[in-house]
DNA sequence: AAATCTCCATACACTGGTGTATTGTTGTTC
DNA sequence: GAACAACAATACACCAGTGTATGGAGATTT
């Protein structure tokens, strides 16, 4: 099942009008993905990005949906891939709190159309099963990353799965509400320091 | 600009047979954007699905674009309308919250087919510039109305617009994460429950 | 240098969808 | 009951997109 093909370049030295991979076109769906969802994913406005006729594409890929499934791999892989360099370090709570909040929020509001793809893939999810399972996948890695971090702030098992998907719930919201729209990064950064106020039971309520 | 034609039904008493008006259409395309969003909303699957063809249809709408306008319009309007049997009664606090909660998580969350509907015109919002408009208008006078509610909680104005939008993204983010999987409804409940505790600033952290 | 492999172009058949023009049918009104 | 209005069916032209078959050019191997 896995494509042992090896991508062969016109030169090493001479990149430019290299020959196209999988990968090349998988980013260009990216791209596409990102700005109109998978329901405008096409195969032929593909082919004209990358200065190909659609013949280049149905040499890589089987058909459409193998281009959506391959697409759909090779995102879960890398959600899953990239927690790994968020893991807690295990130094100070309220600073390594304050670190992932920013990465959820901030950082995650920045790459918007690494943000597009990913909220694309979550609306595509609704009427494709695999892709929500998928999802789901890489919703519980999430979830369970956070929980790492939280076990330092309370002994309560159940309460510290409670706390994590809060949180996640609160970051892909915010990412759903609070995107491309004036003021929202302030209003991101208010929400980040609220929600860490309140997960490390600051003060949450002036009165 | 406005429809001003009325509805001539065969009979007052008989209403199977009725001719079409176009809030059947209109209610009929909720189905399609429920259940594939609006970029799998047909005019051709519409049709077969009220048992007519095309041609009646370009009776009652101009064009497709026709048809998506209408529905968004009509959207916002309900939007904006059911806001007002959700305004607080003044009563005690804690109650009147949980009764937002669970309005806002668990009932939502039931009522599938309205979600449904929310979150696909949330996500054409991010390709459609008019229904990023109104998705914009219903989410300020969501938040807005939370406000009144917090306003008891908290003398700090900022703080109730932090609060009131840090509930909200939360529940958005609920529905977009915990929608048709299983196990979802207790998880809704607990979110419910640990955000009430949060806000009212019950011991939300059992150590 | 011939064969082969890799990648892309071209041409074709086919499907599904829109919009329009025209006609048909059934109530309503005068 | 004749004219009209409201709603729907039919037929047409048209377009965008997929998938397939086949050919071709460039690099690689032998």
């Amino acid at each position: 099942m896995t494509d042992t093909r090896q991508p062969r370049r016109t030169s090493r030295k001479t990149p430019e009008k290299a020959q196209l991979t999988r990968d090349d076109w998988l980013d260009a769906a990216a791209g596409e993905v990102a700005a109109g969802g998978f329901s405008h994913l096409r195969v032929l406005t593909l082919s004209k990005k990358l200065g190909v006729t659609r013949g280049s594409f149905y040499w890589h890929f089987k058909d459409h949906e193998d281009l959506v499934v391959s697409f759909l791999d090779r995102w879960r892989d890398r959600r899953l891939h990239e927690l790994q360099y968020w893991r807690p370090q295990g130094g100070d709570v309220e600073t390594e709190l304050r670190q992932i909040l920013e990465l959820l929020l901030t950082d995650a509001s920045r790459n918007i159309r690494r943000l597009q793809v990913e909220l694309a893939v979550r609306d595509f999810a609704r009427r494709n099963d695999y892709a929500a399972e998928l999802v789901t996948q890489v919703d519980e890695a999430r979830v369970r990353q956070n929980c790492t971090l939280f076990e330092r702030l309370s002994q309560d098992p159940q309460h510290i799965k409670d706390l994590s998907l809060l949180l996640y719930v609160a970051t892909i919201g915010s990412q759903v509400v609070l995107t491309g729209k004036k003021g929202d990064e302030t209003a991101i950064r208010r929400i980040e320091d609220l929600m860490a106020r309140i997960v490390l039971g600051q003060t949450p309520l002036p009165r």
